[in-house]
DNA sequence: ATGCCATTCTGTGAATGA
């Protein structure tokens, strides 16, 4: 099975798109970020037409995450990370899907930094970690995966030096990260592809995705349940040279079936 | 250091993003 994930910048000013890449390359399980919608703006129809049923968690212009499922059989575990009722932000989903369990997360940007953005973004990978840790050692694969805003090591960028004050490169980001991993998760894109400059983000500006001038920040970690299972793994570059593309390309792996 | 571009909306610039 495929499971991608995609961070639209806008399910309904980027639904042409959305809707090309998912008829293109018809994964079985999506998770999207940023769809900036409040809920009863997600294009739920649009959607189901093409063969997907979907759950969501929106929010007027910022924020909002959503799982798509071809199989349909889809049972929301959570749309909150857990840890802090006064945190609003759409920015987490879990679903039970094909036997598997989704997390489908939006961490923080963190910018400017430092400041209180870093500070909520900290805090946000803290209470993520500490629901990860809940997961990790279950018998049952799970697989969350999104845009972490985060660049795991230097080589995950094109030029590591102009981002060493960035909130999504700053040493103790990384350092969470890394932590975050080390519970037990496999980093699938890494996994398979040790040696490859890969990216998953170019800006807008400067004709940053014509110079390559990427980031790797939209990953899929594993847990031992599930990683033994994981056949390939890619990023469909092509899709952020499209005509009013994401600034992210879609990230997806491809499990072999359960024995 | 800033702007570079693109998104959204209690909009016509501001806030946000990475």
């Amino acid at each position: 099975m495929k499971i991608a994930t995609y961070n639209v910048n806008g399910v309904n000013g980027r639904l042409p798109v959305l809707l090309r890449w998912l008829e293109e390359t018809t994964p079985d399980v999506v998770c999207l970020q940023e769809l900036k919608a409040p809920q009863e703006k997600f294009p739920e129809q649009a959607i189901r037409d093409i063969g997907y049923h979907a759950i969501w968690h929106g929010q007027k212009s910022w924020n909002g995450v959503a799982i798509l499922s071809r199989s349909g059989q889809m049972k929301e575990v959570r749309r909150v990370l857990p840890g802090d009722p006064e945190d609003l932000h759409s920015r987490y989903i879990e679903a039970e899907v094909d036997k598997l369990v989704v997390g489908c997360l939006y961490l923080p940007n963190g910018n400017p930094a430092p400041g209180p953005k870093l500070d909520y973004k900290l805090n946000w990978i803290k209470r993520f970690a500490a629901h990860a840790q809940t997961l990790v050692n279950q018998d049952m694969p799970v697989v969350l995966t999104g845009d972490y805003n985060v660049i795991p090591t230097g080589f995950d960028v094109y030029k590591p030096e102009r981002w060493v004050d960035d909130a999504l490169f700053r040493p103790e980001v990384r350092e969470a990260f890394h932590q975050l991993v080390a519970q037990g998760w496999t980093d699938a894109i890494r996994k398979l592809h040790p040696e490859d400059k890969i990216y998953t983000f170019w800006d807008y500006f400067r004709d940053a995705y014509g110079r390559d001038a990427g980031l790797r920040i939209d990953h899929f970690l594993l847990n031992a349940a599930v990683s033994g299972r994981l056949r390939a793994a890619g990023v469909d570059r092509h899709v952020r040279g499209w005509e009013k593309s994401s600034d992210h390309a879609p990230v997806w792996i491809e499990l072999a079936n359960a024995k």
